[in-house]
DNA sequence: TTATTATATTAAAAATTTCTAATATAAAAA
DNA sequence: TTTTTATATTAGAAATTTTTAATATAATAA
């Protein structure tokens, strides 16, 4: 029936599953980033981004490093974002779909 | 800051975020399945389950036609499966890593 | 030292999701 | 028709996630 793993996969899908740790992994696309520099590109509070990044790095999504007073984050699997692509793929045969229904 | 693909993006991993919701997904992989079939293989209520397929439904991750009494779901978008291997390519090195770090 | 900057932690409130139980609907069978 | 089978809908309770606000910690600067 629904086995562990089912539940392991949830877990990251659910680090996923909100609009500010997406921008966060977004930033983080190019270059790692200290959170002095993420904070000024979210909508978000300091501390509530404080958490979002422990539930990513939770997940495995980000990692981070000191540096002095500051912490660097950056992105340790990649691979979220050829999930990116694919959701975003998703979304627009979604798009279309709804383009044609609504011109018929 | 954060903008309205983001806000989809994230509606599809929440979708995704629920072990049931995998199962389902997973079960759908090799064949279209009648509720009645999904059913005996999950460890949730049918009105529950009834509410988890419309999700993934509303999400476009699967999709549905009436077969005389019956109900059959089928998968709409296959890049899930993809999004499943790829979320397992993290959870293994997330484990392998773990592993090391134990043995040191 | 003391103050300041950068980030994390905590607790409680607010919001959202999930589950349960009951009921509704629609098709098929008796 | 009446009953049964298959599935969906609904409302409320329970559980979880998110946000907020306050406080803690640790490094640097004054």
């Amino acid at each position: 029936m629904s086995n562990m793993g089912n539940q392991l996969i949830s877990n990251v899908f659910k680090a996923l599953a909100h609009p500010t740790r997406i921008q966060i992994v977004k930033l983080l696309r190019n270059s790692e980033l200290c959170v002095c520099d993420i904070l000024p590109n979210l909508d978000s509070e300091q501390s509530n981004t404080s958490q979002h990044l422990t539930i990513l790095k939770n997940q495995g999504i980000v990692e981070s490093r000191k540096d002095g007073s500051k912490v660097i984050y950056s992105i340790k699997n990649e691979e979220v974002y050829e999930m990116f692509d694919l959701v975003e793929a998703i979304i627009l045969r979604q798009i279309e779909e709804t383009k044609t229904s609504l011109s018929k």
